[in-house]
DNA sequence: TGTTTTTTTTAATAATTTTTTAAAATAAAA
DNA sequence: TTTTATTTTAAAAAATTATTAAAAAAAACA
């Protein structure tokens, strides 16, 4: 059996585009969407201040065309009050500019027309140099943090061991895919090791740390002769 | 083995300059000398990456124009090891090897002839970034000043050694985060050290002096197979 | 420079925490 | 009912961290 390595966290970066040329905007929003990005989108600089004031992005896409708003005092306005990575994507092919934009506080500057490949790549870069350390997963119930090994359940900190960590996040990555004990151990070990019964040990102090009521779980259970899997609970499983 | 403090009190930053091109180079590094940066050249790629091994840089400029060395493969070698930002100045206009030397972990990427002042605005904008995720905090029980690397508490001075500092204020760059005793080590010295426990040592060292009960440490603590974390203490975590 | 003092690292051992095992008890399926 | 699988408990084994003292290295001083 091949085990699948799947604890890459689902992190949708959410980005906002500012572009008043709707054909461009469209055709980054469209990329963008597609390679799993949340992308908000503003035609207007004085809206998308206000917008950047109220809602934490990952990414701010600067590319107005039009001289209506000058990038340069925008990037001043936002970092007032914002510390969010701006790239700006300039029609004019303006060396000064480009420079005093960069030194004010942008962090990259590209000229139109743009590859989409090479402005994904820049953000990406960005996006690896600030983030690089968080990995986080979350469901309504629980929020996974790798970065300190966190288990939050409502706020509250729950402490788990590596052991612990390692199968609820790797559950978690699929909730309502069945984890076969092999799969599990083969995920943090090479995949030789004959198993005893360690894991379902781990899935019992699991439970005792994070179910409501370990007797009866809900949240990790128990599929006969296949394995373990994670759900999201339901309204009337409980009892 | 030499120590380099990095929360020196004057923050020179270190840039190493890669380019065979001796007139370039010593334009490149005339204008950064001049500009407050401590400068190191290299001529060769391989020498390059034994040197960005043993020396924590802040910034690598990457500007081989001969063949010599592939960009690419130069990063993907030097990402095994270090996370240092890394500025390539290309000599072909290769759409192609730009957008993969991106993607491989390049923080940049120009063409020559460079512009000096939008390199080094496009440095600073990369410095700043990292240092704006990276500044020492105080909280309400501690307080750093680095500029005569003191610890208060309840504005009682707490004498430290300079690795204790070093420890202290990086771990207080990020409350609530994990640092790794290899992270922790990196930060002193390059990153290719192997490191012993000489680290525990230190932190048991810390606990003495500013944890109100060392026995039962709740501003530094431990978190078992990952590394160390310094949080701030919540009011019924009292023992 | 040589000496003293301080700082840092190492090495050894102790203490702690985590992981696995083994066995008995419980539950589910045939 | 019988068989097989899972859960739980306690103890053993393994792994990680804490502490101590001494050695080594670095810094300060004369």
């Amino acid at each position: 059996m091949t085990a699948v390595i799947l604890n890459a966290p689902i992190i949708k970066h959410h980005i906002l585009v500012i572009e008043d040329n709707a054909n461009l905007r469209n055709q980054i929003t469209d990329y963008f969407t597609q390679r799993q990005y949340d992308v908000s989108v503003s035609g207007d600089g004085e809206n998308a201040l206000r917008m950047s004031m109220l809602i934490k992005y990952d990414c701010i896409l600067l590319g107005m065309t039009a001289p209506r708003i000058n990038s340069v005092s925008f990037i001043q306005q936002l970092r007032h009050r914002s510390n969010v990575p701006v790239v700006v994507i300039s029609a004019r092919r303006d060396e000064y500019e480009k420079i005093h934009a960069l030194q004010m506080g942008a962090d990259d500057y590209l000229y139109k027309p743009t590859n989409l490949l090479e402005l994904d790549a820049r953000i990406t870069a960005i996006l690896r140099r600030i983030s690089s350390t968080r990995h986080a997963i979350s469901t309504p119930y629980l929020q996974l943090d790798a970065s300190n090994r966190s288990v939050l359940i409502n706020g509250q900190v729950i402490e788990v061991t590596p052991m612990e960590f390692a199968i609820i996040s790797t559950m978690m990555t699929a909730p309502g895919r069945v984890f076969s004990r092999k799969e599990l151990t083969a995920l943090m070990f090479g995949e030789q090791f004959s198993i005893g019964r360690a894991i379902d040990v781990h899935i019992s102090n699991i439970r005792n740390k994070i179910e409501p009521n370990p007797n009866k779980p809900v949240y990790i259970v128990t599929v006969y002769g296949k394995g373990y899997m994670y759900q999201e609970r339901t309204e009337r499983s409980q009892n």
